[in-house]
DNA sequence: CACTGGCGTTATAGCTTCTAACTTTCATTA
DNA sequence: TAATGAAAGTTAGAAGCTATAACGCCAGTG
């Protein structure tokens, strides 16, 4: 890599960094062109030199957050025996909760005119593996339904491959499930139940836990 | 009411079906104070006299849509004797799809600065409680726990009694996991499963109705 | 029927994204 | 080391946004 396009990797990551620091503070609005350019020091259009338009400021910000959701659940994952399941959600909750501005801008209102590049849904889906990767075995005989043959179909597509429809479905329901939770909590639409947040969600864990223990 | 309160309601109400409009083609960035006057033949700063911002326009959006919400659940549910709850929740999703940017309005991202003024936040318990009405009946013996001690007296601030913490509970886990199925559905992230929408959903319908069959 | 208060207008400030034109800087290369 | 050319920064400006202020008109009210 030239000293040039060092320097420009730099001004690109400090870019995100600040954009990151913004969106923590002020949400998607504080993402500004101009605001940024002025905690770097410099003015608002010199930073259509390396973002073609805001818009793909924040497609990369999706992006990388996609892909250290990922990571931060492969980790938490990654050496745990026990309770690898527990293990996974605990980290996707915490962190949404570290940055819950960030974790909306996945999940929450979906910018208008945006459209996942082909890595992103990579990195959309290598989380969805992690979870999988901590299902449980599945020893009920197969059930025939529209359901699980269309689930089987999706499986195939995955790159996860030997996992039955009812694990593949139960990695569904994890997901669904873990974002109401999180993305109610996030929002704070729990706040004035007064109940503690955490007991709620491992009831949810629980339950989640618990598929395999009666049929579903 | 006057003849003139009269007109400006009228205009009030206008403003607000125009921004609707807007909402479904645009997303919240369509509601645009000169956007909606021009659609209503005037210029933008005449709605400043019917609003006093932007603010206050999306503020009464989402409370309309909260109580739209809560009626359209109660009148799915009233009348229904055999699988009130399906009823419901089906309505509820059915609600989302029909707009899916009101429903993100209220469950998606919060928009900076809003604060749900009393009456919202009447007509959110409103729409709670009707899926609650749905509940089944609870014989199980009570437990006793940190989790069903904060829920009860949650419970006890809501405004329909009777109901055991279990059931109180379910009404939580409803919520959180029909939004999270619906959110997911509607933001389009299981476009790419290529599963049917509907037949996940059910599945999530069976897992809640079977809430009662084995412990939780 | 007079009048006044509500309504709509235009002008403007200050913000936004983004483009164009111009200038400066500086890493690379001869 | 000095020259060069591309990269990067600047200012100016268009078009849009929210919001306020000042002004005129006219319809409902008294």
């Amino acid at each position: 890599m030239n000293r040039r396009e060092q320097y420009r990797e730099q001004t690109r990551q400090e870019a995100k960094r600040i954009a990151l620091e913004q969106l923590a503070e002020h949400g998607v609005p504080g993402i500004s062109v101009n605001a940024i350019g002025k905690r770097m020091g410099v003015t608002g259009p010199a930073l259509y030199r390396y973002f073609a338009n805001r818009d793909a400021l924040l497609t990369e910000l999706i992006s990388d957050a996609y892909h250290d959701l990922a990571e931060t659940l492969e980790a938490a994952i990654a050496g745990v025996r026990a309770g690898r399941f527990r293990a996974g959600a605990n980290a996707m909750r915490d962190w949404a909760k570290a940055a819950p501005h960030r974790y909306l801008l996945l999940f929450g209102t979906p910018i208008p005119g945006y459209e996942a590049p082909e890595h992103t849904l990579a990195a959309a889906s290598r989380a969805m593996v992690a979870l999988l990767s901590t299902v449980g075995e599945d020893h009920a005989k197969p059930r025939r339904s529209t359901l699980h043959r269309q689930v089987a179909a999706w499986g195939e597509r995955m790159d996860y491959p030997g996992l039955t429809p009812r694990q593949l479905h139960w990695g569904l329901a994890v997901w669904s499930r873990l974002h109401g939770y999180i993305s109610l909590e996030v929002a704070g639409q729990f706040a004035l139940t007064e109940i503690d947040p955490e007991l709620l969600y491992r009831a949810e864990l629980d339950a989640l836990a618990g598929w395999w223990d009666h049929d579903s």
